[in-house]
DNA sequence: AAGAATTGTGACAGACGCGTGACAGTCAGT
DNA sequence: ACTGACTGTCACGCGTCTGTCACAATTCTT
């Protein structure tokens, strides 16, 4: 566990061995891999316990190489962080629906990237084979991406399912509209604090007919709470 | 925590006066260096929060700079954001591979500096893991924002909220109208002291229900106390 | 005991935070 | 191009919170 092995999937050699240099630093060990081909037969070799993968890759694509891996059982639970030099969001939702656990846009710091490689190994050891979240009477699926609660299924947009999951995964605890954006939009987008408010009765108005009311509770002056009132 | 204190090295005065600006305009203390040099002499003298540096200076560059700050022990965590004119790839690299937490091009708007130094700063921020406080048979959690005493909970407005707060942590002792306004409101909002009264009574009427009698205790001439009688 | 000083209490207007509906822009699929 | 879904932003209205006052109640002083 102290030293994971971390497979590094990227063309560019400077930004490779810029990856290698920083993990390394980190006490991790990295296998550097060039193009999917030789990704493949690194897993082939011994399974890693994270890969850290560009978006842009000649040949395959960094997303259909992420959903391909999603779709072995043997790699279906090896954490994947996606490494892009975009900034669309569209590209940010593909490429976590693609299966990627985190997203990180090319400029980063090498702290940050340490820092999430760090905070997904992490949340990788309970999880584990968790599929389904559950929470005061509601189930969600990350993979399968539905919602349910009472045998009643859910329908909901991008946006509002990002902050339910993240809502169900961080219960009980009260939330500023600053960290929800941190958390579920992300650092690096400009959006209106106020914004959240009409997320948030949305997402309020689609769990309203088949949920206990009140399941998100306003704590004035601060934001927040996914509980169970 | 509350006013974080920015170092601008910038050597052009428009370009400088505009960080400061902004910067002020958030509630941060802008401290301004247009030379490597000068801002060395401020970092000698107070270890800022958070530097703004220039990737063009006259001498020294920006990004020797940062080295610079990455190899001393003093400086190795503060965090950096670069501020450049170029759009070159290859310099995001640089910068980044310098030390730099963010990056951000001219021109750039104030909105998006603010956004990121926020954004650098929170990121920075230990997470507290602080979560319960207990005395005189109530219970209230900061991250839940909930309060409870004898299994019943406890509805109180922000103000009356943050007020107890401080009176749990810090029970047994007197504390001045004007120290309460310090604390609680904080010392730079103007508030008649009898104003506090009528808070504290309002938190003993929220309290009243579910508690002993007397939990706030008048000290006639000096100010308040929290303590079981 | 009377007066002065201090605190408790009820009421109130304004400020503030939040909910809500509407709207324009974007993007995917047709 | 035309839809329809989704998102971010705004303006408006409303309810709650909050600071302040006036007055009642209490305690201390003389």
């Amino acid at each position: 566990m102290t030293s994971a092995n971390i497979l590094l999937v990227e063309d560019e050699p400077a930004i490779q061995e810029l990856l290698a240099f920083n993990v390394a630093q980190c006490g991790y060990r990295a296998i550097q891999a060039f193009d999917v081909a030789s990704a493949q037969t690194e897993i082939n070799r011994a399974l890693p316990d994270l890969i850290l993968l560009d978006w842009m890759l000649p040949g395959v694509s960094g997303v259909e190489f992420a959903q391909r891996l999603r779709a072995d059982s043997r790699t279906r639970d090896i954490p994947i962080i996606m490494l892009t030099a975009r900034t669309d969001e569209r590209d940010k939702i593909q490429g976590l629906e693609a299966g990627a656990d985190d997203y990180i846009t090319k400029p980063f710091s090498p702290r940050e990237l340490m820092a999430r490689i760090r905070a997904v190994l992490r949340r990788r050891a309970p999880q584990m084979t968790d599929d389904l979240v559950c929470a005061e009477g509601i189930e969600l699926s990350p993979t399968t991406h539905r919602v349910s609660a009472k045998g009643m299924s859910i329908e909901l947009g991008p946006t509002e399912f990002r902050l339910l999951h993240f809502f169900m995964t961080h219960a009980e605890r009260v939330y500023s509209r600053t960290q929800l954006l941190d958390q579920v939009w992300g650092d690096h987008v400009f959006v209106e604090e106020r914004t959240i408010d009409v997320h948030i009765r949305r997402l309020r108005q689609a769990l309203e007919p088949s949920s206990t009311d009140n399941l998100i509770q306003t704590v004035r002056g601060s934001g927040y709470r996914f509980s169970k009132e």
